[in-house]
DNA sequence: CGCTATGATTTACA
DNA sequence: TGTAAATCATAGCG
């Protein structure tokens, strides 16, 4: 890095930064004698390139012609040329080939599975359709609280792409600049096309470093969103009330085993738009919760047998079962091997 | 605010 | 692997 830097000064010290030494007066020197003479003119170069930024443009301009023109750029050239040759060595030593960074293709890797940085969006990213098939699908429950994490994710996609693209236009902007700036001063000093690449690589690399702060806080941003939206144990949302009619239906009326089967799970999951996954919650919790304390439940599973009681009576006309009303809680708990 | 209901998760087991 | 049981964490109610 202390190259870098070394580096960086190297190149903008003439043309960018100003230079605090060196009063502007003594740059009229008039000539001596002849070895006096040279000295004053090489200092008076000097002097000019080292105030050319305390100049206004066109003053500054004027200057840089003059010095382009003075009889003793060439030999000033030349001596560049040669203080380069003694350092360059040490400058080509460091070739560091910056190795991807990890964290910065974690970051990469998060965004794209956040459906942030990938392809627009194409019918949700992966992230949203496992969010979907997480929280239950297509339930009209929370198709809301799904519109409003995609509208979420949507907002901070574009305020990612916006910052993304304007950083990348302003390190191009700046790569010209700074670019243009070299070839100029290439006209005055030695400066090898790798020195340019060099001095591009820094830029690109600072810039990198920015994008990649963009990219630590968006994702910040989403993981937020999710744990905000998605954590459906933190957002707990009961079912509906027909959802839960569904389901206790079906367990009271298969009070004596209260196991559906996969394909039973499957239908009831359709029934109530919930995952089947939230089935089995369901019912594990279902069938826990009446063992452990059957009378609490006693009411309900009354009144679902008895719904289900007037459901069969209504659907077959003739009661070929001999059901027995009075009796609700007979849905043939007895000898129940689960209790 | 405290309490219960409830959906989800974790752990252990066969 | 599916379930029981314990536990977590929030919803919802008075």
């Amino acid at each position: 890095m202390d190259e870098q830097t070394r580096l960086m000064h190297s190149h903008t010290g003439v043309g960018m930064a100003g230079h605090p030494g060196l009063p502007p007066h003594m740059q009229e020197g008039t000539g001596g004698p002849d070895g006096d003479g040279r000295k004053q003119d090489i200092g008076d170069i000097l002097q000019q390139i080292m105030t050319i930024t305390d100049q206004s443009l066109d003053e500054a301009q004027a200057r840089k012609h003059a010095l382009n023109c003075h009889r003793m750029k060439p030999a000033l050239f030349n001596v560049l040329c040669e203080i380069k040759e003694k350092t360059v060595l040490s400058i080509r030593g460091a070739q560091e080939e910056e190795p991807p960074d990890p964290q910065l293709m974690r970051l990469d890797n998060m965004l794209l599975a956040e459906g942030v940085s990938g392809p627009e969006k194409g019918g949700g990213s992966a992230a949203a359709a496992a969010a979907a098939a997480a929280s239950g699908g297509v339930g009209a429950d929370n198709s809301t609280e799904h519109s409003d994490y995609r509208a979420k994710l949507t907002q901070i996609r574009q305020i990612y792409h916006t910052e993304l693209e304007k950083y990348e236009q302003a390190c191009n902007e700046f790569t010209t600049h700074v670019m243009n700036l070299l070839r100029e001063q290439s006209r005055t000093r030695p400066i090898s096309p790798k020195e340019i690449e060099r001095m591009v690589n820094i830029i690109h690399r600072k810039f990198s470093s920015i994008q990649m702060q963009l990219k630590q806080s968006t994702c910040e941003a989403v993981m937020i969103l999710r744990s905000r939206f998605l954590d459906a144990r933190r957002k707990r949302r009961n079912f509906n009330k027909q959802a839960t009619e569904i389901l206790n239906e079906y367990f009271y009326s298969h009070l004596s085993n209260p196991y559906p089967s996969e394909e039973a799970k499957e239908e009831l999951a359709k029934k109530c738009a919930i995952t089947v996954a939230q089935v089995s919650n369901w019912f594990g919790n279902k069938r826990i919760r009446y063992k452990k304390n059957i009378g609490k439940f006693q009411e309900e599973a009354n009144m679902y047998a008895a719904r289900t009681a007037v459901n069969a009576a209504n659907a077959s006309s003739h009661g070929s079962q001999a059901n027995s009303p009075s009796t609700p809680n007979s849905a043939g708990e007895t000898g129940s091997p689960w209790l």
